[in-house]
RNA sequence: GCCUCGCUAGCUCAACUGGCAGAGCAACUGACUCUUAAUCAGUAGGUUCGGGGUUCGAGUCCCUGGCGGGGCACCA
């Protein structure tokens, strides 16, 4: 055991030893439960009720509460000390008296550190400097911590009660690689992903109430498709088959459709073989739902209303603060057409201009990598310069040229375009839908069509999926669907600058 | 994949044109029974991301590798 100790730095071996300590007095430093009667935060409300409705003793205590959770804070005084302990939704300030514990209980805080799990039992006071606290009579080791956390100093600003925290956790690669001590000392990154769940659960009990049914479809496929992407590429041993996860759900949900379960969603893990940035994670939470009888336009009803329920029921409110822009989510959302915006936008009919015209304006832009690209690409890349970044209120764009979209049905009124409409947020497109394509003739002319670009060297272009068409030869009802890319929505909801800031371990290269 | 910035004590950061690797917090010893960035006195703590080179001498300059942040590309 010694031999362990010798190659670990001081404040490693300072807690081993003090692990050695409390076994040796019989003190059992990783408790097997705990029953606590209060949480900090109630514990403390608790306090404010009794005090406010007259009910403390003579010696201004309230109810005794049971407390357990993380120290985070110790300040030694002698014959008294003071600490806070925190759990997972508050934090209280506990005071340990010698003449209170006994000597013995208060020499074992000696043991103790920042980072272990206390329970502690006692009446509530408020002190002298008005803070509600819990006046320790006994205290019992929950859990040693043999490892600092790297918890900052909390100061609370007097004048304006706001949380200063001092040195603490700030490098990123650390706080992503070990999000355990990130969130053990970040309590403003637990209520990320409480916030996170509380917008899943609030898209859910949405659709759950207009009538859908949540299903699950294969993460592991044969063939993938519903996006153009890169797949990860793996193994079935005992079939000896090749197998993809999933790049998207699509195909799955509309083969539901065609059997009868008319509106049908799924929140799904989904995996793109990409690069990284602020906002890509190679794996990423989609929301996807398709619902028969509807078009499009009906669909992006939807959308507003299913926005305003979520925020409505996460935020009490109708805006959000991304980064330097407020965002106000009042219907109906603006709807552009994507050629027409941008026909306004270069002064001249799109469908007027020649491919050459297009493609001498893409590079004047600054567009690279032109190579290859048919015309709706090249529209769409001008787009994304002249358009997008303007788009931070919510905005639909819409109407799609037709060879960007081969799973969408085509325009009712233009035949060069689809009925597809993108979503924009902050300059960030969230959702994409459509009024899906069901005619299994003209499907299967647009999977030749990627066919072929795919024989030409198009990597991320769709593969023909002939299970999908025969499916189509049943017959599936118009149908208007719609993908969400949940975490980015999550993104603006909880205004953090990076997708990886609101998912809990995103991908990162490994450590050694 | 490309460009760029970074990697120094458990954490947050210093260290000039190359010249003994430092501070605050955390830790340890001691004082202190209402403190709250507690305070006061003292002590210890380093593979400066790895490898190679230049130099009398490298945290610093050069080469190479690793990991990360930001940007670009990719992402209909």
């Amino acid at each position: 055991m010694a031999a362990d100790v010798e190659g670990l730095s001081q404040v490693l071996r300072v807690r081993r030893e003090k692990l050695e300590a409390l076994r040796e007095k019989a003190i059992q430093p990783f408790a097997y439960a705990f029953d606590r009667t209060h949480t900090a935060a109630s514990a403390v409300a608790d306090f404010e009720e009794a005090e406010a409705s007259e009910r403390l003793d003579e010696a201004g205590h309230g109810g005794t509460a049971t407390i357990g959770g993380r120290i985070v804070s110790w300040r030694d005084m002698g014959k008294s000390a003071f600490g806070h302990v925190e759990d997972a939704a508050g934090r209280i300030q506990i005071y340990f008296r010698k003449d209170v514990l006994g000597d013995e209980s208060f020499e074992d805080l000696e043991l103790l550190d920042l980072g272990d799990w206390v329970g502690v039992t006692g009446p509530m006071f408020r002190t002298r400097t008005g803070e509600v606290s819990v006046r320790a009579e006994s205290w019992t080791l929950l859990t040693k911590s043999l490892r600092p956390l790297p918890l900052g100093k909390v100061e609370t600003d007097a004048e304006t009660g706001e949380r200063i925290v001092h040195s603490g956790f700030a490098d990123q690669e650390a706080r992503y690689r070990q999000r355990y001590a990130d969130l053990a000392v970040h309590p403003e990154v637990r209520e990320v992903f409480r916030v996170r769940a509380q917008v899943i659960t609030a898209l859910r009990q949405f659709l759950d109430n207009e009538g859908f049914l949540e299903v699950e479809t294969p993460v592991l496929q044969p063939l993938y498709g519903g996006a153009a992407a890169e797949p990860f590429v793996t193994k079935h041993n005992a079939l000896d088959q090749t197998m993809y996860l999933r790049i998207a759900d699509e195909l799955y949900l509309k083969r539901l459709i065609v059997g009868g379960l008319d509106r049908v969603y799924e929140v799904s893990k989904d995996f793109r073989n990409e690069g990284l940035s602020r906002f890509h994670n190679p794996e990423f939470t989609m929301l996807e739902w398709y619902q028969a009888f509807t078009d499009y336009e009906q669909q992006m009803d939807l959308v507003e209303r299913m926005l305003l329920h979520v925020l409505d029921t996460v935020r009490g409110g109708r805006s959000l603060t991304y980064g330097e822009h407020e965002i106000h989510f009042e219907p109906p959302f603006r709807r552009i057409g994507l050629v027409a915006s941008l026909s306004e936008a270069l002064g001249t009919d799109v469908h007027e201009m020649p491919d050459e015209a297009l493609v001498a304006k893409a590079e004047e832009l600054g567009v690279p990598d032109l190579e290859g690209a048919g015309r709706g690409k090249v529209i769409d890349k001008i787009f994304g310069e002249l358009v997008e970044p303007q788009l931070v209120q919510p905005t639909f764009v819409i109407d799609h040229p037709k060879e960007l979209s081969p799973l969408a049905k085509e325009h009712r009124a233009d035949p060069r375009l689809t009925e597809r409409f993108e979503l924009y947020i902050g300059g960030v497109e969230i959702f994409n839908g459509f009024s899906e394509l069901n005619d299994p003739l003209d499907q299967r002319a647009r999977f030749e069509a990627q066919a072929s670009l795919r024989a030409a060297g198009d990597e991320e272009a769709h593969q023909v999926d002939e299970d999908y068409i025969r499916a189509l030869e049943y017959g599936m009802p118009p149908t208007g669907g719609v993908g969400m890319g949940v975490d980015r929505f999550l993104m603006m909801v909880t205004n953090q600058p990076s997708i990886r800031d609101v998912i809990l371990f995103p991908v990162l290269r490994s450590e050694d």
